[in-house]
RNA sequence: UGGGGUGUAGCCAAGCGGUAAGGCAACGGUCUCUGAAAUCGUCAUUCAAUGGUUCGAAUCCAUUCACCCCAGCCA
């Protein structure tokens, strides 16, 4: 790389920074490989999204490479379903890894020769404590550890034991290989750390070839070498662990070293990131499954109608730092609005409908109605207009309060792409609840054509009683009623911080005509109230529509 | 009371010895046949605190405080 390249090297954030200085020292060569190393256990949520773009952009920034690796070292708790369901989640996010796709799994055979390796070099051990003696023997954060009795095992009875460890004549649990190295270590991940354990569990790729599986802080840092991963970004959490992962690199014979670098991880407010709170969810049934469009999985954020690019965009205006961060829902939200807004068609749709008779108006017209204000490629469509249509009931206030610019008695407002009507009368029920209302429309100030001169505060949208479809709508709240569910305050359990109101369902809504046939997986904006998009559950003959997110409001804000 | 990290606005986050970017939120104005969008403006005399070095400190030094991570045969 020439020093007229260095200049133009991107510099958002300190792993760039990091990044930039290997390359000018020459310390990992000229180029950048980095790696996506999920484990298999369960779905990726927003949380491995900020992850993915790091991994795969700092890829694409460096013009490097990204494997997408499955960290698959504990087959208790990994199954092949979510194998798949990550690498449909990495593609729709919008990376690939072509043709490097690997295993942890793929290494086991040479991971083995290593640690036979180092069993060879007196750098492991075989270790017959149980776990509780092997934590007894650890020592506290003030007592340095006391040295395992197995410790001093020579290297051939090391190696016999080792062996046979592989070849299943040990119960579970009943021993272990440990990397010999500082029990009197500050740091725990030093204290002879557990390299092998026997662990009978059948692998979704290796099926029962093994009975001993290796530990992540052994199997990573040797995969990340074997693959010539130049960077390893990872989170917080494992920066005790680095010591542990250059010492490996250091004490194995592997072709290449990485760096191992840390950032802080995603938070968001109203939701929880945790895998283990996630499965709960999913597992105790208080969501409907891993793709249920309240959950901050990326499946369901996809089902919810979040763009992928939207999701992109977030991960890039959150920033790459160290310190623990939880970002605002409100800057997701905001990052959803802004590319539907250019991206999605307009329709109409009542979500509340109150009945509206115009009374000296005969017959039905059709009337064109522009697709996209911001795309006006998109053309327009005819929608339906008759002497029956509907309109939002909260579009109408008997008495209105001060600042209401829609419909009240007597008064006037537009319906959107057609004429201004008044509001004539208004029929009750024996109740007193308004049931319908009774109009008259001005045929001069028909859109398009208006001379009229007439100005009126408000426009509203509306539907025709001939044509609209019904519709079952689903409306989206927070998941969680409190900002941080991961705040338990005693004898409460994040559960109990569910937001009741996650959920509603609209049973009665009126759609515009022109969506009784729209695409599953399109986008819409339904005028003032939000943007909605096909469920997956959505038929022909039961539309089924889920709110993405709502419009701004500053009106009903102000009240 | 050991070790590893982090503290810049309500929330993120730049800043790397030369006098506090940007985004979100909020609040006001303009515009509008979506109370959306767009657009204009306001929003840190101060960077966890206290000392020190310096002509000059968010940036360097010292001390203190707060928060996060670590004692899985999880990752």
């Amino acid at each position: 790389m020439s020093a007229r390249d260095f200049a133009s090297l991107p510099n958002n954030h300190f792993i760039n920074t990091i990044i930039n200085n290997d390359l000018k020292e020459g310390k990992c060569g000229d180029k950048v490989h980095t790696r996506f190393p999920p484990e298999p256990n369960g779905r990726l949520h927003i949380g491995h999204a900020k992850a993915i773009c790091i991994d795969f952009g700092t890829a694409q920034e460096y013009n490097g490479l990204c494997n997408l690796r499955f960290d698959d070292t504990n087959p208790s708790k990994e199954e092949q379903q979510f194998i798949d369901a990550i690498q449909e989640d990495v593609h729709w996010l919008g990376f690939d890894w072509q043709d490097r796709l690997y295993y942890a799994s793929d290494y086991f055979e040479k991971l083995y020769d290593f640690a036979v390796q180092l069993i060879k070099d007196g750098k492991a051990y075989v270790c017959d404590l149980s776990q509780d003696e092997m934590r007894a023997y650890r020592g506290t954060p003030t007592v340095p550890g006391t040295l395992s009795p197995y410790a001093s095992r020579s290297v051939d009875e090391n190696l016999e034991l080792f062996a046979q460890m592989r070849e299943g004549h040990f119960e579970d649990g009943s021993r272990v290989l440990r990397a010999r190295i500082d029990m009197a270590s500050s740091n725990f991940n030093m204290r002879d750390p557990v390299m092998y354990r026997i662990q009978r569990s059948y692998h979704q790729r290796t099926g029962d070839k093994w009975c001993i599986y290796p530990m992540y802080d052994y199997a990573h840092p040797i995969s990340d070498a074997l693959e010539g991963i130049t960077h390893s970004i990872c989170t917080l959490e494992f920066e005790n662990h680095r010591p542990l992962y250059e010492w490996f690199i250091n004490n194995v014979d592997v072709p290449c070293k990485s760096r191992q670098i840390e950032f802080a991880r995603l938070n968001i407010t109203y939701t929880v990131m945790s895998k283990r709170k996630l499965r709960r969810l999913v597992e105790e049934g208080y969501v409907n499954d891993w793709d249920d469009p309240r959950m901050p999985t990326l499946s369901g954020m996809r089902r919810r109608g979040y763009p992928a690019a939207a999701i992109r965009d977030f991960c890039d205006k959150i920033g790459v730092a160290k310190a623990n961060s939880t970002v605002e829902f409100s800057l997701l939200e905001h990052c959803v609005r802004d590319i539907l807004n250019t991206n999605a068609n307009r329709a109409m749709a009542v979500i509340d409908p109150l009945k509206v008779v115009i009374d000296n108006y005969q017959g039905s017209e059709l009337l064109p109605a522009e697709n996209n204000p911001e795309l006006p490629e998109r053309g327009k469509r005819e929608i339906s207009f008759s002497k029956e249509i509907f309109i939002e009931r909260s579009d109408f206030m008997e008495e209105p309060v001060k600042g209401f610019h829609r419909l009240t008695p007597g008064g006037e407002v537009r319906l959107k792409f057609a004429y201004i009507i008044k509001c004539e009368s208004i029929v009750e029920d024996e109740n007193g609840n308004i049931i319908e209302l009774h109009c008259s429309y001005d045929p001069t100030t028909k859109s398009g054509s208006d001379n009229s001169g007439k100005k009126v505060k408000g426009t509203i949208h509306w539907v025709d009683a001939v044509t609209a479809i019904p519709a079952t709508l689903r409306l989206y709240d927070y998941l969680f009623a409190k900002e941080n569910p991961d705040d338990v305050e005693e004898d409460k359990d994040f559960i109990d911080y569910l937001n009741p109101h996650s959920l509603t369902t609209v049973d009665h809504a009126l759609l515009e005509s022109s969506l009784a046939d729209s695409d599953q997986g399109v986008p819409y904006q339904f005028m003032r109230q939000g943007y909605f998009i096909a469920d997956y559950d959505s038929t022909p003959q039961h539309l089924i529509f889920n709110r993405i997110a709502s419009l701004k409001d500053s009106w009903g804000k102000q009240k």
